[in-house]
DNA sequence: ACCTGAACACCGTTCAAGT
DNA sequence: ACCTGAACACCGTTCAAGT
């Protein structure tokens, strides 16, 4: 690689690095130990290379974020949309949500960065298709933008809320437990089954109840 | 106070902070410096205390929020509910939305800590409402846990992406620019006009589209 | 009983110097 | 052109020693 760049014409010191071999590492990093040991000083460490070295492939941590959750959400399939418009809708809005629900830390750094403006082009289908399958009811494209707004609102706070939630229901024993039944009946009721009735996840039935609402016939 | 710890037959170093002050201080840094700039250093600081001091009064930070974020929870005005079971749920998500909008931090607590398992009594009422309300239109009690978990999903997700949006829509000029219109024709045409058509926000619209779904007559 | 500073094991980032 | 280590300005937390 050093000679070719030689014969390239270019000078100095040959590159150790890519940012396609950051951008593997940090996939590796996360997959292997868990998105909070994504640093760049370990991400060096993965990679046997200087500490600061990333700061010539990339601007800084945040926009490393950023190109990895674009290559990721680069690669959701586009699954076969029904003609249906509000089923077309639910179907790609599953998509997205599947996708960021297997890595929870895509939807953590898309929170964190604002909005899908930050989104490469390769990844706006979904957001297109719910675009599209709004106006196709009789929507304005203002009424469309809103209505896949409130899709996302949604859909991140589901995966949010769910990523965070403890996976086994008996981690926190004692949970609506010596609640004053005269204040917060039903609660006081259901005391210790709150896990129980919360875990199972239904995130395609409230979806498909949300889209309803939104875009009713 | 020393003196007072004395004649109370305790015995020892006299504290200099207490719990409450800690949770005082907090806020005040909050308030004036920023979420992000609550450590436990700044803190110790702010109170005059060595940086390690916090460590005898709370378990450790996460605690510290938890605290924190039920104090202001519980702080919430109960509003005057309406008698008609569904608007009586929005009235009362839109009391818990609002009280965390101001204070976007402790929605951010609340999902990285899981669930409102972590609610202390204090601040329930909400849940208790939107439970009994939808327990009253003929629910069971774990479809009615359901109706408030999807409720909270878009709640969680509304304030989130609200906070970390930016404020003023032309931080970011180049929105939908050089996007294929092959490809996505409708996102083509918004282009720079996204963040006009996304900025205006309606919360108590989506709510209600939201509840109308779940909560069909 | 409560507080303290030193210390540990980390962060992200800048920058002068080196190849 | 690209890489490096030292350095800066921070984190949360533990723990022995002090009052």
């Amino acid at each position: 690689v050093a000679q070719r760049s030689a014969s390239n014409g270019r000078t100095g010191r040959p590159p150790v690095t890519s940012r396609a071999e950051i951008l593997a590492a940090a996939r590796r990093l996360i997959d292997r130990d868990g998105w909070e040991k994504l640093t760049v000083r370990r991400l060096a460490a993965e990679l046997g290379i200087g500490p600061t070295t990333m700061y010539h492939h990339v601007r800084d941590k945040e926009a490393l974020l950023l190109l990895l959750l674009n290559e990721y959400a680069s690669q959701i399939p586009q699954p076969e949309l029904p003609g249906d418009p509000k089923e077309r809708i639910v179907t790609a809005t599953i998509a997205i949500h599947d996708a960021l629900a297997e890595w929870p830390w895509a939807a953590e750094v898309l929170t964190a960065n604002g909005f899908v403006g930050l989104f490469a082009a390769s990844s706006l289908w979904p957001v297109e298709t719910i675009i599209a399958a709004t106006v196709e009811t009789g929507r304005t494209l203002e009424q469309a933008v809103d209505v896949f707004r409130n899709i996302w609102f949604y859909t991140v706070g589901e995966i949010l809320v769910q990523a965070h939630s403890p996976r086994r229901a008996i981690e926190r024993d004692p949970f609506f437990t010596d609640l004053d039944p005269a204040k917060t009946p039903h609660l006081a009721a259901i005391g210790n089954d709150w896990p129980l009735l919360a875990t199972h996840p239904n995130y395609a039935g409230g979806l498909k109840s949300l889209i309803n609402g939104l875009l009713p016939d």
